[in-house]
DNA sequence: GTGTGTGCAAAAGGTTTGCAAGAAA
DNA sequence: TTTCTTGCAAACCTTTTGCACACAC
């Protein structure tokens, strides 16, 4: 259980204003043992469920961006329909359910360090990481006919 | 150069309908030498500036995505705002240059396979895609403050 | 002729923006 | 008081849908 003071340091120590509803993002995006996945549509529901309150969506937008920019959340690629973010920042690998749409962060044991044998000159790498997609066992594969 | 009558006939053979503006989409898309990254929007661009001809949007859509049902593009998750596809659909993974946006296929020699050690019970891995970001050598990190 | 494909415009879904009112410094 | 933040609605962009017309077979 993280105090509310602590967000509030945390806040303003990134130059964020602490204000109410930044302080409620906080608490339901950090106040938990699991690392979260959502969309922002989940987080918004989830404050309003969670604390019986509503912030306006272009704040959670606003709110989410912020946090992003400042590192405390990070943004995952899945599909273009929807952002993804994770309160997990590490670099780590994901997989995604294409059935329930649900994204599950692997551990360090799950995937072998990937090795990269190409280099770009003048660039470095600055991330890597894996997205497994898995759906269904008995679903048909749909390739070419 | 790929001829019209190929198209026709592997159109055809995947029971789609050889018609004139899937024809103009193979041609811009699979006559050319490299592989070719792209959105719904660049196609859309490209169709008519190289071919001085206006295909519907809509239209472009639907052919995009039975050509991705038929395995002759693939999707690519980067960003979350837009779709890419990729004219190269073999299995291969991707450097995405976070200075230029630009995206780069790796071939096989370039990342050696990846070892998922986990399973998910009555699920099936349909997809394992490597994104390796790059950046300028001498961009600082952004990072917590 | 039948069934598929096209194209337009309208709708939908996620995200961003402009701006006035409100809160923090 | 100044600056940042909120919240609403409108705007925006990508993608999907409904439907009439046209085309492939």
């Amino acid at each position: 259980m993280i105090k509310n003071s602590e967000f509030i340091d945390k806040l303003r120590s990134s130059g964020l204003r602490p204000t109410k509803q930044r302080l409620k993002i906080c608490e339901v995006l950090f106040n938990r043992d699991k690392t979260f996945h959502f969309t922002i549509q989940d987080l918004a529901t989830q404050i309003s469920k969670q604390l019986n309150e509503k912030i306006s969506l272009a704040t959670v937008y606003n709110t989410v961006h912020a946090f992003k920019d400042k590192g405390y959340l990070k943004e995952i690629s899945i599909n273009s329909d929807k952002s993804y973010f994770d309160t997990n920042t590490s670099i780590h690998h994901h997989f995604y359910d294409e059935d329930t749409h649900e994204l599950i962060d692997c551990d360090e044991n799950d995937i072998d360090p990937v090795n990269i044998k190409k280099n770009i000159t003048g660039k470095k790498i600055s991330s890597v990481e894996v997205l497994v997609k898995v759906a269904s066992d008995n679903q048909t594969q749909k390739k070419f006919n």
